[in-house]
DNA sequence: CAAAAAAGTTAGGAATGACTTATATTTTGC
DNA sequence: GCAAAATATAAGTCATTCCTAACTTTTTTG
């Protein structure tokens, strides 16, 4: 069981900077600093002083001008975070029929405020949702036809 | 039509500030900036500090040991934000079924992130899936029996 | 109504977080 | 082995948010 201090909690920008590690390393393999600052868009410096952060917070190995990996901490953070990612911009998308640019923003600013157990629920309602579908297609029509009368009403 | 220049966005804490102003006028008819400092837990100089910035963002109208008032914007902004309060807690807790508890308390965090176009979405959704229930507890045991049975799979 | 209590304000400052540029160091590919 | 590319560090900026302490204004109350 891990130990979890104060100073190993991710401010939201950090979870932006291990989830982008992550996305770059299924995405290539390996991750150089260079990939994740063109990604988030900000310096090589900015990067390196994440990548800092994350290795004190024990997500990451990292040694100046060594190879960037995960910890198995670091992997499993990321990769709940990844599905958090995911579970809301599909949840968003699919359910919500929000716009896919829209959904993916907003899916991105709210990963990181969203526990565990709303995420597993969210996803619980979806497939609930869906499985009652007779096919595909039903849910878009039906919720978009109720809406539509919602707002005129 | 109220201008927009990026120095009246309101950053999360300032949020809550506006909040718990319309809030507190809701609940006895006028504020102080004490109420305000008890419900946030801060200090007295905070809340002047916070409300000097919402002013100055156009959200208050404030002069010192004045009265405290809402200008049209800003009661605008904070009832939409007592809004999406309410929505994603109402939605957390009732539909998602999760303690009412960590509802609110996620509902805080998520307020300030969500666009106003999902929170609609988010409302229909609601009611779209509501109406179609026979009873009120109807959705209750029909969801939570599916999660029970979902998670042993 | 005057003194004490409460509420509000101000100044000044500490902590944090997230960036930047500029400079140094290391690695890599020819 | 050297130049170019990548990476790291130093040093500093800027914005937020909050605090304490001392002060002023308002309210309460004996």
């Amino acid at each position: 069981m891990s130990e979890h201090f104060d100073d190993n909690k991710l401010s939201a920008s950090l979870e932006d900077y291990l989830e982008a590690v992550l996305a770059v390393i299924i995405e290539k393999k390996a991750v150089r600093a260079k990939d994740i600052a063109d990604r988030l868009s900000v310096s090589r410096s900015s990067v390196t002083g994440a990548l800092q952060a994350l290795a004190a917070k024990g997500y990451i190995h990292y040694a100046p001008y060594d190879v960037i990996s995960l910890t198995d901490e670091g992997e499993k953070a990321a990769g709940a975070i990844l599905s958090k990612h995911n579970t809301l911009t599909k949840f968003f998308a699919e359910m919500l029929l929000i716009d896919p640019g829209l959904a993916e923003e907003t899916a991105c600013k709210m990963e990181h405020s969203m526990p565990e157990e709303v995420i597993e629920r969210l996803t619980c309602l979806f497939s609930f949702v869906m499985d009652s579908q007779k096919d595909p297609n039903e849910w878009s029509s039906k919720f978009s036809n109720y809406c539509k009368k919602k707002k005129k009403a």
